[in-house]
DNA sequence: ACAAAAGTGTTGACATTACACCCATGC
DNA sequence: GCATGGGTGTAATGTCAACACTTTTGT
Protein backbone atom coordinates (compact mmCIF):
# COMPACT_ATOMS: atom_id res chain seq x y z
CA UNK A 1 0.00 0.00 0.00
CA UNK A 2 1.84 3.29 -1.11
CA UNK A 3 1.79 6.16 0.92
CA UNK A 4 0.37 8.80 -1.07
CA UNK A 5 2.40 11.48 0.14
CA UNK A 6 5.66 9.96 -0.85
CA UNK A 7 4.66 9.26 -5.13
CA UNK A 8 4.04 12.91 -5.66
CA UNK A 9 7.30 13.54 -7.28
CA UNK A 10 8.74 13.90 -10.96
CA UNK A 11 11.78 12.61 -12.82
CA UNK A 12 13.57 14.50 -15.08
CA UNK A 13 16.97 13.64 -17.02
CA UNK A 14 19.43 16.29 -17.90
CA UNK A 15 22.38 15.96 -20.44
CA UNK A 16 25.60 17.68 -20.55
CA UNK A 17 26.68 17.23 -24.09
CA UNK A 18 30.19 18.04 -24.93
CA UNK A 19 31.52 18.50 -29.09
CA UNK A 20 34.77 19.34 -30.16
CA UNK A 21 34.88 21.61 -33.21
CA UNK A 22 38.61 21.16 -33.81
CA UNK A 23 39.40 24.55 -31.90
CA UNK A 24 37.50 24.29 -28.62
CA UNK A 25 35.41 22.27 -26.30
CA UNK A 26 31.74 23.15 -26.71
CA UNK A 27 28.63 22.81 -25.04
CA UNK A 28 25.20 21.91 -26.20
CA UNK A 29 22.59 24.26 -24.67
CA UNK A 30 19.44 24.62 -25.66
CA UNK A 31 17.05 28.23 -25.48
CA UNK A 32 13.49 26.68 -23.36
CA UNK A 33 10.77 26.33 -25.34
CA UNK A 34 8.20 25.68 -22.45
CA UNK A 35 7.39 27.39 -18.74
CA UNK A 36 8.97 27.84 -16.48
CA UNK A 37 11.79 30.27 -17.94
CA UNK A 38 10.78 30.03 -21.55
CA UNK A 39 13.50 31.39 -23.89
CA UNK A 40 16.28 30.89 -21.22
CA UNK A 41 19.28 28.87 -21.97
CA UNK A 42 19.20 24.95 -19.99
CA UNK A 43 20.55 22.02 -20.50
CA UNK A 44 18.55 19.31 -22.62
CA UNK A 45 16.93 17.33 -20.92
CA UNK A 46 12.77 16.08 -20.15
CA UNK A 47 10.84 14.84 -17.84
CA UNK A 48 10.71 11.03 -17.55
CA UNK A 49 7.30 9.08 -18.77
CA UNK A 50 6.49 6.61 -15.43
CA UNK A 51 7.42 3.66 -17.54
CA UNK A 52 9.89 4.98 -19.43
CA UNK A 53 13.87 4.01 -18.43
CA UNK A 54 16.41 6.80 -17.72
CA UNK A 55 18.94 5.66 -20.13
CA UNK A 56 16.31 5.45 -23.07
CA UNK A 57 15.22 8.78 -21.83
CA UNK A 58 18.27 10.32 -22.31
CA UNK A 59 18.82 8.13 -25.85
CA UNK A 60 14.99 10.27 -26.39
CA UNK A 61 16.37 13.49 -25.59
CA UNK A 62 19.34 13.21 -27.65
CA UNK A 63 17.89 12.00 -30.33
CA UNK A 64 15.65 14.75 -30.50
CA UNK A 65 17.61 17.77 -30.88
CA UNK A 66 20.94 15.89 -32.77
CA UNK A 67 19.30 13.26 -34.60
CA UNK A 68 21.57 10.93 -33.39
CA UNK A 69 21.03 7.75 -31.59
CA UNK A 70 23.59 5.75 -29.78
CA UNK A 71 25.43 8.76 -28.34
CA UNK A 72 28.14 8.15 -25.47
CA UNK A 73 26.27 8.83 -22.22
CA UNK A 74 27.51 7.92 -18.48
CA UNK A 75 25.27 8.91 -15.57
CA UNK A 76 26.81 11.75 -13.72
CA UNK A 77 24.92 12.71 -10.85
CA UNK A 78 21.38 13.01 -9.04
CA UNK A 79 20.15 16.17 -8.32
CA UNK A 80 17.48 16.90 -5.99
CA UNK A 81 17.00 20.04 -4.11
CA UNK A 82 13.84 20.69 -2.80
CA UNK A 83 13.26 24.14 -4.11
CA UNK A 84 15.20 23.46 -7.37
CA UNK A 85 12.01 23.40 -9.62
CA UNK A 86 9.00 25.68 -9.13
CA UNK A 87 6.61 23.11 -10.13
CA UNK A 88 7.11 20.75 -7.44
CA UNK A 89 9.70 18.24 -6.23
CA UNK A 90 11.82 17.34 -9.50
CA UNK A 91 14.67 14.70 -8.63
CA UNK A 92 17.09 14.96 -11.98
CA UNK A 93 19.36 12.77 -13.04
CA UNK A 94 22.31 14.28 -15.17
CA UNK A 95 23.76 12.47 -17.85
CA UNK A 96 27.57 13.05 -19.74
CA UNK A 97 27.13 13.06 -23.09
CA UNK A 98 29.68 13.41 -25.53
CA UNK A 99 29.18 13.26 -29.43
CA UNK A 100 30.71 13.78 -32.62
CA UNK A 101 30.30 17.96 -33.56
CA UNK A 102 29.82 17.63 -37.14
CA UNK A 103 27.30 15.25 -37.12
CA UNK A 104 24.60 16.66 -34.74
CA UNK A 105 22.06 18.05 -36.93
CA UNK A 106 20.76 21.12 -34.82
CA UNK A 107 18.04 22.44 -37.29
CA UNK A 108 15.42 19.76 -36.61
CA UNK A 109 15.00 20.30 -32.77
CA UNK A 110 11.51 19.45 -31.50
CA UNK A 111 11.76 20.52 -27.88
CA UNK A 112 13.37 23.86 -28.10
CA UNK A 113 13.08 27.43 -30.24
CA UNK A 114 17.10 26.59 -30.50
CA UNK A 115 19.41 24.58 -30.12
CA UNK A 116 23.36 25.77 -29.74
CA UNK A 117 27.09 24.93 -29.18
CA UNK A 118 28.63 27.22 -26.84
CA UNK A 119 31.94 27.76 -25.96
CA UNK A 120 32.79 26.05 -22.56
CA UNK A 121 35.65 28.65 -21.51
CA UNK A 122 33.15 30.92 -21.87
CA UNK A 123 29.43 30.05 -20.80
CA UNK A 124 26.30 31.51 -20.79
CA UNK A 125 24.23 31.61 -17.30
CA UNK A 126 21.60 28.52 -17.28
CA UNK A 127 18.68 28.05 -15.71
CA UNK A 128 17.59 25.85 -12.32
CA UNK A 129 20.34 24.56 -11.10
CA UNK A 130 22.24 24.00 -14.66
CA UNK A 131 25.36 25.85 -13.92
CA UNK A 132 25.80 23.79 -10.91
CA UNK A 133 24.98 20.51 -13.23
CA UNK A 134 27.43 22.00 -15.94
CA UNK A 135 30.76 22.13 -13.75
CA UNK A 136 29.92 18.50 -12.16
CA UNK A 137 30.22 17.57 -15.86
CA UNK A 138 33.15 19.09 -17.02
CA UNK A 139 34.72 18.15 -13.82
CA UNK A 140 33.88 14.83 -14.60
CA UNK A 141 35.32 14.93 -17.78
CA UNK A 142 38.52 16.12 -16.79
CA UNK A 143 38.39 13.49 -14.60
CA UNK A 144 38.25 10.59 -16.51
CA UNK A 145 39.39 11.74 -19.89
CA UNK A 146 42.96 10.39 -19.19
CA UNK A 147 41.74 7.33 -17.75
CA UNK A 148 39.41 5.96 -20.61
CA UNK A 149 39.19 6.26 -24.28
CA UNK A 150 36.68 9.10 -23.91
CA UNK A 151 38.47 11.12 -26.13
CA UNK A 152 37.96 9.17 -29.21
CA UNK A 153 33.85 9.75 -28.30
CA UNK A 154 34.11 13.61 -29.58
CA UNK A 155 36.45 12.91 -32.66
CA UNK A 156 35.65 11.97 -36.10
CA UNK A 157 36.04 8.75 -36.48
CA UNK A 158 39.10 9.30 -38.58
CA UNK A 159 41.32 11.88 -36.97
CA UNK A 160 44.76 13.60 -36.78
CA UNK A 161 47.13 13.43 -33.68
CA UNK A 162 47.03 17.25 -33.32
CA UNK A 163 43.46 16.91 -33.07
CA UNK A 164 43.57 14.97 -30.59
CA UNK A 165 46.56 16.09 -28.83
CA UNK A 166 44.14 19.80 -29.14
CA UNK A 167 41.26 18.50 -27.51
CA UNK A 168 43.36 16.86 -24.32
CA UNK A 169 45.17 20.08 -23.73
CA UNK A 170 41.14 22.44 -24.09
CA UNK A 171 39.66 19.63 -21.48
CA UNK A 172 42.74 18.91 -19.24
CA UNK A 173 43.35 23.42 -19.41
CA UNK A 174 47.19 22.68 -19.71
CA UNK A 175 49.60 22.12 -22.55
CA UNK A 176 51.16 18.96 -23.20
CA UNK A 177 54.76 17.62 -25.04
CA UNK A 178 53.54 16.86 -28.30
CA UNK A 179 56.79 13.66 -28.42
CA UNK A 180 55.98 12.64 -25.04
CA UNK A 181 52.05 12.20 -25.95
CA UNK A 182 52.62 10.62 -29.09
CA UNK A 183 55.13 8.44 -27.43
CA UNK A 184 51.92 7.16 -25.23
CA UNK A 185 49.93 6.80 -28.39
CA UNK A 186 52.55 4.48 -30.18
CA UNK A 187 52.36 2.14 -27.50
CA UNK A 188 48.60 2.27 -28.44
CA UNK A 189 48.17 -0.44 -30.89
CA UNK A 190 44.47 -0.01 -31.11
CA UNK A 191 45.14 3.33 -32.34
CA UNK A 192 45.19 2.35 -36.17
CA UNK A 193 47.17 4.52 -39.21
CA UNK A 194 44.61 4.62 -41.54
CA UNK A 195 47.26 5.57 -43.90
CA UNK A 196 45.43 8.40 -45.21
CA UNK A 197 46.10 11.81 -44.46
CA UNK A 198 44.45 14.96 -44.24
CA UNK A 199 43.67 17.27 -47.41
CA UNK A 200 42.67 20.75 -48.19
CA UNK A 201 45.50 21.97 -46.20
CA UNK A 202 48.44 25.14 -46.37
CA UNK A 203 50.58 23.01 -45.07
CA UNK A 204 52.04 19.32 -44.39
CA UNK A 205 48.80 17.61 -43.68
CA UNK A 206 48.37 15.22 -40.75
CA UNK A 207 48.32 11.50 -40.53
CA UNK A 208 44.80 10.03 -40.44
CA UNK A 209 44.11 7.57 -37.38
CA UNK A 210 41.43 5.85 -35.74
CA UNK A 211 40.40 3.89 -33.18
CA UNK A 212 39.66 0.18 -32.81
CA UNK A 213 37.52 -0.34 -30.19
CA UNK A 214 37.27 -4.28 -30.54
CA UNK A 215 41.41 -4.40 -30.07
CA UNK A 216 40.71 -2.13 -27.02
CA UNK A 217 38.06 -4.10 -25.49
CA UNK A 218 40.65 -7.40 -26.26
CA UNK A 219 43.84 -5.44 -24.38
CA UNK A 220 41.69 -4.29 -21.62
CA UNK A 221 40.81 -8.13 -21.10
CA UNK A 222 44.20 -9.10 -21.13
CA UNK A 223 45.00 -6.58 -18.01
CA UNK A 224 45.70 -3.05 -20.25
CA UNK A 225 44.65 0.03 -18.65
CA UNK A 226 44.00 2.69 -20.80
CA UNK A 227 46.35 5.80 -19.49
CA UNK A 228 47.33 9.23 -21.21
CA UNK B 1 0.97 23.97 -14.84
CA UNK B 2 2.20 20.27 -13.47
CA UNK B 3 1.37 17.46 -15.75
CA UNK B 4 0.24 15.17 -13.00
CA UNK B 5 1.17 11.75 -14.66
CA UNK B 6 4.52 13.04 -14.08
CA UNK B 7 3.93 13.83 -10.51
CA UNK B 8 3.70 10.54 -9.15
CA UNK B 9 7.39 8.95 -8.18
CA UNK B 10 8.48 8.36 -5.26
CA UNK B 11 12.32 9.25 -4.08
CA UNK B 12 14.54 7.27 -2.08
CA UNK B 13 17.99 7.03 -0.60
CA UNK B 14 19.78 3.80 -0.12
CA UNK B 15 22.98 3.71 1.88
CA UNK B 16 26.03 1.10 1.37
CA UNK B 17 27.44 1.25 4.46
CA UNK B 18 31.34 0.42 4.85
CA UNK B 19 32.98 -0.76 8.26
CA UNK B 20 36.12 -2.10 9.16
CA UNK B 21 36.21 -4.81 12.19
CA UNK B 22 39.95 -4.59 12.09
CA UNK B 23 40.36 -8.00 10.07
CA UNK B 24 37.70 -7.52 7.06
CA UNK B 25 35.59 -4.90 5.28
CA UNK B 26 31.84 -5.27 6.73
CA UNK B 27 28.41 -3.51 5.21
CA UNK B 28 25.96 -2.85 7.48
CA UNK B 29 22.81 -4.48 6.07
CA UNK B 30 18.83 -4.58 7.78
CA UNK B 31 16.50 -7.05 7.88
CA UNK B 32 13.08 -5.15 6.58
CA UNK B 33 10.51 -4.40 8.96
CA UNK B 34 8.03 -3.57 6.20
CA UNK B 35 6.00 -4.74 3.50
CA UNK B 36 7.22 -5.46 0.75
CA UNK B 37 10.17 -8.34 1.28
CA UNK B 38 9.43 -7.93 5.23
CA UNK B 39 12.20 -10.03 7.11
CA UNK B 40 14.58 -10.35 3.86
CA UNK B 41 17.75 -8.35 3.65
CA UNK B 42 17.96 -5.04 2.64
CA UNK B 43 20.39 -2.29 2.27
CA UNK B 44 19.30 0.44 5.07
CA UNK B 45 17.12 3.25 3.36
CA UNK B 46 13.83 4.62 3.22
CA UNK B 47 11.50 6.92 1.28
CA UNK B 48 12.43 10.79 0.60
CA UNK B 49 9.55 13.53 2.23
CA UNK B 50 8.39 15.71 -0.63
CA UNK B 51 10.33 18.66 1.27
CA UNK B 52 13.23 16.59 2.59
CA UNK B 53 16.46 17.14 1.04
CA UNK B 54 18.27 13.96 0.07
CA UNK B 55 22.06 14.44 1.91
CA UNK B 56 19.80 14.81 4.80
CA UNK B 57 17.40 11.70 4.21
CA UNK B 58 20.38 9.64 4.07
CA UNK B 59 21.68 11.00 7.34
CA UNK B 60 18.50 10.12 8.99
CA UNK B 61 18.74 6.42 7.71
CA UNK B 62 22.39 6.24 9.35
CA UNK B 63 21.49 8.21 12.66
CA UNK B 64 18.65 6.33 13.31
CA UNK B 65 20.12 2.50 12.62
CA UNK B 66 23.69 3.68 14.33
CA UNK B 67 22.85 6.61 16.20
CA UNK B 68 25.58 8.35 14.80
CA UNK B 69 25.84 11.95 13.61
CA UNK B 70 28.08 13.22 11.07
CA UNK B 71 29.13 9.77 9.28
CA UNK B 72 31.71 10.32 5.67
CA UNK B 73 29.01 9.69 2.98
CA UNK B 74 29.16 10.23 -0.83
CA UNK B 75 26.72 10.58 -3.58
CA UNK B 76 27.24 7.08 -5.57
CA UNK B 77 24.55 6.91 -8.47
CA UNK B 78 20.75 6.88 -8.95
CA UNK B 79 18.92 3.64 -9.50
CA UNK B 80 16.02 4.00 -11.71
CA UNK B 81 14.57 1.02 -13.75
CA UNK B 82 10.99 0.93 -13.70
CA UNK B 83 10.10 -2.63 -12.09
CA UNK B 84 12.43 -2.32 -9.55
CA UNK B 85 10.26 -1.81 -6.60
CA UNK B 86 6.36 -3.23 -6.81
CA UNK B 87 4.55 -0.15 -5.40
CA UNK B 88 5.33 2.08 -8.10
CA UNK B 89 7.98 4.04 -9.68
CA UNK B 90 10.77 4.33 -7.06
CA UNK B 91 13.88 5.97 -8.00
CA UNK B 92 16.70 5.48 -5.40
CA UNK B 93 19.68 7.62 -5.13
CA UNK B 94 22.69 5.56 -3.19
CA UNK B 95 25.10 6.71 -1.10
CA UNK B 96 28.71 5.73 -0.03
CA UNK B 97 28.62 5.49 3.56
CA UNK B 98 32.00 5.07 5.91
CA UNK B 99 32.28 4.73 9.51
CA UNK B 100 33.71 3.40 12.43
CA UNK B 101 32.70 -0.09 13.11
CA UNK B 102 33.17 0.28 17.09
CA UNK B 103 31.13 3.44 17.50
CA UNK B 104 27.69 2.20 15.56
CA UNK B 105 25.33 1.56 17.95
CA UNK B 106 23.06 -1.29 16.27
CA UNK B 107 20.66 -2.05 19.43
CA UNK B 108 18.17 1.36 18.86
CA UNK B 109 17.53 1.01 15.33
CA UNK B 110 14.03 1.47 15.16
CA UNK B 111 12.89 0.64 11.37
CA UNK B 112 14.52 -2.35 11.12
CA UNK B 113 13.89 -6.05 12.87
CA UNK B 114 17.56 -6.23 13.31
CA UNK B 115 20.89 -4.20 11.92
CA UNK B 116 23.96 -6.26 11.20
CA UNK B 117 27.49 -6.08 10.06
CA UNK B 118 28.36 -8.49 7.62
CA UNK B 119 31.38 -9.76 5.45
CA UNK B 120 31.86 -8.30 2.13
CA UNK B 121 33.84 -10.91 0.97
CA UNK B 122 30.82 -13.47 1.37
CA UNK B 123 27.17 -11.44 1.35
CA UNK B 124 23.87 -13.10 1.67
CA UNK B 125 21.49 -12.08 -1.60
CA UNK B 126 19.34 -8.86 -0.96
CA UNK B 127 16.22 -7.45 -1.97
CA UNK B 128 15.69 -4.93 -4.69
CA UNK B 129 18.19 -4.42 -7.26
CA UNK B 130 19.91 -3.77 -3.77
CA UNK B 131 22.70 -6.31 -5.08
CA UNK B 132 23.66 -4.46 -7.82
CA UNK B 133 23.65 -1.24 -5.74
CA UNK B 134 26.04 -2.90 -3.04
CA UNK B 135 28.10 -4.22 -6.34
CA UNK B 136 28.53 -0.44 -7.43
CA UNK B 137 29.19 0.72 -3.72
CA UNK B 138 31.95 -1.70 -3.73
CA UNK B 139 33.85 -1.11 -6.88
CA UNK B 140 33.82 2.88 -6.27
CA UNK B 141 35.24 2.61 -2.95
CA UNK B 142 38.04 0.44 -4.99
CA UNK B 143 38.38 2.99 -7.11
CA UNK B 144 38.50 5.97 -5.20
CA UNK B 145 40.05 4.86 -1.56
CA UNK B 146 43.75 4.96 -3.64
CA UNK B 147 43.45 8.93 -4.40
CA UNK B 148 41.44 9.69 -1.21
CA UNK B 149 41.86 10.20 2.32
CA UNK B 150 38.80 7.42 2.76
CA UNK B 151 40.25 5.07 4.85
CA UNK B 152 40.66 7.43 8.02
CA UNK B 153 36.82 7.33 8.09
CA UNK B 154 37.07 3.80 8.76
CA UNK B 155 39.47 3.61 11.48
CA UNK B 156 39.66 4.47 15.01
CA UNK B 157 40.46 8.35 15.55
CA UNK B 158 44.41 7.00 16.63
CA UNK B 159 44.79 3.90 14.33
CA UNK B 160 48.15 1.70 13.69
CA UNK B 161 49.63 1.29 9.70
CA UNK B 162 49.39 -2.37 10.10
CA UNK B 163 45.70 -1.88 10.55
CA UNK B 164 45.73 0.73 8.09
CA UNK B 165 47.61 -1.67 5.47
CA UNK B 166 45.21 -4.54 5.94
CA UNK B 167 42.56 -2.12 5.24
CA UNK B 168 43.81 -1.32 1.97
CA UNK B 169 44.73 -4.96 1.15
CA UNK B 170 41.01 -6.22 2.00
CA UNK B 171 39.39 -3.17 0.06
CA UNK B 172 41.61 -3.89 -2.87
CA UNK B 173 41.99 -7.63 -2.36
CA UNK B 174 45.42 -7.58 -2.90
CA UNK B 175 48.64 -7.67 -0.48
CA UNK B 176 50.75 -4.67 -0.50
CA UNK B 177 54.43 -4.17 0.27
CA UNK B 178 54.84 -3.23 3.92
CA UNK B 179 57.77 -1.10 3.67
CA UNK B 180 56.92 0.86 0.05
CA UNK B 181 53.20 1.27 1.88
CA UNK B 182 55.29 3.08 4.70
CA UNK B 183 57.68 5.11 2.47
CA UNK B 184 54.48 6.67 1.07
CA UNK B 185 52.88 7.30 4.40
CA UNK B 186 56.19 8.83 5.58
CA UNK B 187 55.72 11.43 3.01
CA UNK B 188 52.33 12.20 4.27
CA UNK B 189 52.57 14.85 6.92
CA UNK B 190 49.15 15.22 8.12
CA UNK B 191 49.49 11.40 9.80
CA UNK B 192 50.96 12.39 13.23
CA UNK B 193 52.57 9.85 14.79
CA UNK B 194 50.40 10.48 18.54
CA UNK B 195 53.45 8.74 20.20
CA UNK B 196 51.46 6.68 21.97
CA UNK B 197 51.16 2.57 21.28
CA UNK B 198 49.08 -0.17 21.37
CA UNK B 199 48.60 -2.32 24.64
CA UNK B 200 47.40 -5.74 25.47
CA UNK B 201 48.91 -7.22 22.95
CA UNK B 202 51.03 -10.86 23.05
CA UNK B 203 53.49 -8.85 20.54
CA UNK B 204 55.07 -6.06 19.84
CA UNK B 205 52.64 -3.40 19.97
CA UNK B 206 52.13 -0.98 17.00
CA UNK B 207 52.43 2.89 17.09
CA UNK B 208 49.15 4.76 17.06
CA UNK B 209 49.04 7.58 14.13
CA UNK B 210 45.82 10.19 13.52
CA UNK B 211 44.92 12.16 10.83
CA UNK B 212 44.91 15.58 11.21
CA UNK B 213 42.74 16.93 8.41
CA UNK B 214 43.06 20.22 8.91
CA UNK B 215 47.13 19.81 7.56
CA UNK B 216 45.06 17.50 4.84
CA UNK B 217 43.26 20.51 3.79
CA UNK B 218 46.07 22.97 3.65
CA UNK B 219 48.40 20.71 2.01
CA UNK B 220 45.71 20.33 -0.92
CA UNK B 221 45.14 23.82 -1.06
CA UNK B 222 48.91 23.67 -1.89
CA UNK B 223 48.35 21.15 -4.97
CA UNK B 224 48.73 18.12 -2.88
CA UNK B 225 47.33 14.93 -4.49
CA UNK B 226 46.32 11.88 -1.51
CA UNK B 227 48.20 8.88 -3.43
CA UNK B 228 48.05 5.50 -1.51
C1' DA C 1 64.69 -17.75 25.23
C1' DC C 2 60.86 -18.13 22.27
C1' DA C 3 56.87 -16.77 19.54
C1' DA C 4 54.71 -13.24 16.96
C1' DA C 5 54.18 -9.28 14.65
C1' DA C 6 56.43 -4.31 14.21
C1' DG C 7 59.63 -1.74 12.08
C1' DT C 8 63.41 -0.40 8.78
C1' DG C 9 66.87 0.85 3.29
C1' DT C 10 68.76 -0.22 -0.97
C1' DT C 11 68.80 -1.43 -5.71
C1' DG C 12 67.20 -2.09 -10.44
C1' DA C 13 63.48 -1.46 -13.64
C1' DC C 14 60.41 1.44 -15.55
C1' DA C 15 57.90 5.74 -16.52
C1' DT C 16 58.00 10.73 -17.01
C1' DT C 17 59.87 15.01 -18.20
C1' DA C 18 62.44 18.30 -20.78
C1' DC C 19 64.15 19.66 -24.92
C1' DA C 20 65.33 21.23 -30.82
C1' DC C 21 65.48 20.22 -35.37
C1' DC C 22 64.03 18.48 -40.01
C1' DC C 23 59.88 17.41 -43.09
C1' DA C 24 55.91 17.82 -46.24
C1' DT C 25 52.67 20.62 -48.24
C1' DG C 26 50.18 24.85 -50.63
C1' DC C 27 50.90 29.07 -52.20
C1' DG D 1 61.48 29.20 -51.67
C1' DC D 2 58.87 30.42 -47.84
C1' DA D 3 55.47 29.97 -44.31
C1' DT D 4 53.07 26.75 -41.48
C1' DG D 5 52.28 23.26 -38.64
C1' DG D 6 53.58 17.82 -38.74
C1' DG D 7 56.64 14.59 -37.24
C1' DT D 8 60.77 12.48 -34.76
C1' DG D 9 64.80 10.61 -30.34
C1' DT D 10 67.64 10.94 -26.32
C1' DA D 11 69.29 11.84 -21.74
C1' DA D 12 68.24 12.90 -16.88
C1' DT D 13 65.13 12.44 -13.29
C1' DG D 14 61.60 10.57 -10.53
C1' DT D 15 58.63 6.83 -9.27
C1' DC D 16 57.58 2.00 -8.26
C1' DA D 17 58.54 -2.86 -7.14
C1' DA D 18 61.16 -6.36 -5.12
C1' DC D 19 63.50 -8.01 -1.37
C1' DA D 20 65.39 -9.94 4.41
C1' DC D 21 66.70 -8.95 8.70
C1' DT D 22 66.48 -6.77 13.42
C1' DT D 23 63.45 -5.06 17.24
C1' DT D 24 60.04 -5.20 20.78
C1' DT D 25 56.84 -7.17 23.55
C1' DG D 26 54.32 -11.02 26.60
C1' DT D 27 54.70 -15.38 28.26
Amino acid sequence: MPENQFFQSAISVNCVVFGFDGKDLKLLLIERELEPYEGYLSLPGGLVYPREDLHAAASKVLHSITGMNHVYRAQLKAFAATDRHPFGRVITVAYLCLLRYLKADLSESTFAKSTKWYDVANLPPLVFDHDKIMKVGVQRLRENIRSRPMAFELLNEKFTLPELQLLYEKILDKDLDKRNFRRKINYMDFLEDTNEIQKHKMYRPAKLYSFNRERYEDAVSKGYVFSL
